[in-house]
DNA sequence: AGCACGCCGACT
DNA sequence: GTCGGCGTGCTC
């Protein structure tokens, strides 16, 4: 019998299946983890099919040494999901096998952890310790109590006793598996009475497909969650939940740690390397059988699922970002319909795609409209920050904002302002009539590109001027770049000077638990200010904010690629939920310099399906996805030579795709990313927009001109979250 | 990834 | 002559 291996080394080169005999003696099937001879060296790989023949020279081939578990490690579900996504997404059998086992287990770091117990091996004669004082003493307590951790004995007596102890065979040890548990929680599980409207959506998610929970916030979408995942356990299955990272806060773990007790495994990224191992087992063994976690919970090793729950659908980070790049939502239909069962996303603010696709009947759309305390939405109020310039106020906040803000204080209550500050480049308009860049051939907003100090097209790829006067109005107050967190903060302690004001980004939660410290210290203070940004909208349920401010909003919206208005509305809706959580009033001031854009019309009225509508003619008029898809490719390598030619090379095939497939093509161009360089590495990329009819096949052969790429590290991203 | 093979410069 | 530099290519 022949195996074919996979070897556990991520490069290009080692990208394919190497056949080894299997020894008459070893037992080994697919998923095995293995130790085989390679080159020189011996190396671990993974067992992927087992076969009678195989095509290689059988001069060439060597056997197996030994498998390193007695039983498969990747389960048979797994394998065929490995094979999927290496298809679906263009990827290493090597890369893709990472995500499946946690590197824990592949490298062997962690091991079970096992505490030692003392017992006595036999009868013992006293006579013999007639002088030895202390290890009579231990032997009489051994007597007493049967067993005692050896490390409590080693305490108590000393540790040359003990172990002159053992070295005479008096004692002997046990050892005991013990689990690290990560986290503990006192939390009491609270029943809640579900409402009618949280009971019709349990009842609409019945059999096998995919469900879209759309419900407001506040609609109590989590109560349905555990109800659906209690229903599963109930009837002997296994369930995943996923979560965003920035939503596994310690006060949602308890939650359903309270509910499932240790039938849950919870996977977060600061989980140690015994306690990852542990719960990873857990769910291997089964002894766990939910997993909650942030995206790669997908790859939990659970058999038998009983249904897969996705919160916070929208959430960009469900699409990994780097290195084995995958989009979540993929993954999970797939081990939905591998399982039978039913793959439920849930959000208030769905993305245009999985609604598009709700629209077409792909997918079961469940609503909850209200919200299940009853409560209003907050008022949201549009600031023009245009008219504020006008009136002579040029400071970062509204005259409103100010006034609101006085009037929490004055109210011992709490307000969040909320600033999104991310990305390198920012976009340019005018202060005096709000005009905005625009690429001419795309309807696109340009981005500013500090390094060469142009105007560019993330689309297309077509470079402007910078603009020192409006085309528009011939202003020269041109606005361009980001006001950060940072100045917010400093401008507001001016202003309110004995209030407690406190930050929270990315540069001060960076330290473990910088998280908790700042969330702790701002639930416990009245009145506080909190001013961050994304990680502030996160499902915290503050009772005493019942304000929030939206600094330039507009930010969001000149990110340059097509979806910053569905990320925009994402946001704001995200954002206000944070107000008026409980008995108070909440209210929601969103300074903005474009008040008459769409987006805020809309999201001021919480009205997502008016939303949808206008942004899916717009959509389809302009042939962005969901009515088209967009293929980058990014090649980077740390001597830009090499890049180009290899990208020179990639797209002269492509321009024989494209002649080929000339009426899928609507768009096609090479260029510098718009982050040429980052670590050292040169990065140059290729776009290429395709109509949807053939758009499968045309992807393909796209992909395979890049394969003669041997140098550069290509990443090949379909609908691509962003362009930098 | 590693390790061998191989083809050019400076050394006992 | 040969010791060793690291560029290229292969590993079942």
């Amino acid at each position: 019998m022949f195996a074919s291996v996979i070897i556990d080394q991520d490069t290009k080169a080692l990208n394919r299946e190497f056949d080894y005999r299997i020894p008459s003696e070893l037992k080994i099937e697919k998923g095995f983890r293995v130790l085989v001879p390679f080159g020189q060296r011996t190396v671990q790989g993974f067992v992927v099919d087992v076969k009678e023949t195989t095509d290689v020279d059988l001069k060439k081939i060597k056997s197996i040494y030994s498998a390193v578990e007695d039983y498969p490690i990747i389960k048979p579900e797994m394998l065929e999901l490995m094979k999927f996504m290496c298809q679906k997404f263009h990827l290493r059998l090597t890369s893709v096998l990472r995500l499946f086992i946690p590197s824990e287990i592949r490298e062997g770091k962690a091991r079970e952890l096992f505490v030692k117990w003392a017992t006595l091996a036999g009868e013992v004669d006293m006579e013999k310790f007639n002088r030895a004082k202390v290890q009579r003493k231990i032997i009489e307590k051994l007597q007493n109590q049967g067993k005692i951790k050896l490390l409590d004995l080693k305490d108590e007596f000393g540790q040359s006793a003990v172990k002159a102890l053992i070295d005479k065979g008096v004692i002997k040890l046990e050892l005991e598996k013990q689990r690290r548990v990560p986290h503990s929680t006192k939390q009491e599980d609270k029943k809640v009475q579900l409402n009618d409207m949280q009971k019709r959506a349990i009842a609409a998610v019945s059999d096998s497909g995919v469900y879209l929970l759309h419900g407001v916030t506040g609609s109590g979408k989590t109560e349905v969650y555990m109800h659906l995942i209690s229903k599963v356990l109930a009837e002997g299955k296994n369930a995943v939940m996923l979560v965003p990272e920035i939503s596994l806060t310690p006060q949602v773990m308890s939650t359903f740690k309270a509910r499932f007790g240790d039938s849950i495994a919870l996977l977060h990224s600061s989980l140690s390397a015994g306690e990852r191992f542990d719960e990873w087992r857990r769910l291997f063994t089964g002894d766990a059988r939910v997993a909650v976690g942030a995206r790669s919970a997908i790859f939990a090793p659970l058999d038998k699922l009983g249904i897969i729950i996705v919160d916070e659908q929208h959430e960009q980070s469900y699409i990994s970002e780097s290195n084995p790049r995958y989009d979540t939502f993929d993954v999970a239909k797939f081990r939905a319909h591998y399982n039978g069962c039913p793959l439920v996303v849930g959000s208030a603010t769905p993305s245009v795609d999985i609604y598009q696709q709700a629209k077409e009947g792909k997918v079961k759309l469940i609503e909850m409209p209200t919200r299940a305390n009853g409560k209003e939405l907050p008022k949201i109020q549009i600031i023009d920050m245009m008219n504020e310039l006008r009136m002579g106020n040029s400071s970062i906040f509204s005259t409103q904002l100010i006034a609101d803000l006085a009037n929490v204080v004055n109210e011992k209550k709490q307000a969040m302002i909320f600033m999104n500050r991310r990305g390198f480049s920012s976009f340019m308009m005018c202060r005096e009539c709000g005009y905005l860049a625009k690429c001419t051939d795309c309807d696109v907003n340009l981005v500013y590109h500090r390094e060469d100090n142009r105007l560019k097209c993330h689309y297309c790829g077509k470079q402007y001027k910078v603009l020192d006067r409006c085309p528009n109005c011939g202003s020269d107050k041109i606005k361009q770049g980001a006001v950060g967190t940072e100045r917010i903060v400093s401008e507001l302690k001016e202003i309110f000077k004995d209030v407690k004001i406190l930050r929270m980004d990315n540069d001060t939660t960076s330290r473990k638990n910088g998280h908790e410290k700042i969330l702790e210290e701002f639930r416990s203070t009245k009145p506080a200010i909190l001013v961050g940004t994304q990680m502030i909208a996160k499902g915290h349920d503050f009772e005493d904010v019942t304000l929030v401010g939206i600094i330039d909003a507009d930010q969001s919206l000149y990110r340059g690629d097509y979806r910053s208005t569905e990320r925009c509305f994402q946001l704001i809706t995200q954002v206000s939920g944070r107000a008026g959580r409980s008995k108070f009033e909440g209210k929601v001031d969103l300074q903005t310099y474009s008040p008459r854009h769409y987006v805020y019309k809309f999201a001021a009225n919480y009205d997502y399906k008016g939303f949808f509508k206008k942004e899916e003619n717009l959509r389809k008029t302009a042939a962005f996805p969901p009515f088209s898809k967009i293929i980058r490719i990014l090649f980077a390598h740390s001597d830009e030579n090499v890049v180009r030619d290899e990208l020179k090379s990639c797209y002269n095939k492509l321009l024989k795709v494209r002649e080929r497939y000339f009426d899928d093509i609507i768009y096609m161009d090479a260029m510098k990313s718009p982050i040429k360089k980052i670590k050292n590495s040169y990065r140059y990329q290729v776009v290429v927009r395709l109509k949807l009819d053939h758009c499968d096949e045309v992807e393909n052969e796209i992909f395979k001109c890049t394969e003669g790429a041997l140098k550069s590290s290509v990443f090949f991203e379909v609908n691509p979250e962003s362009m930098s």
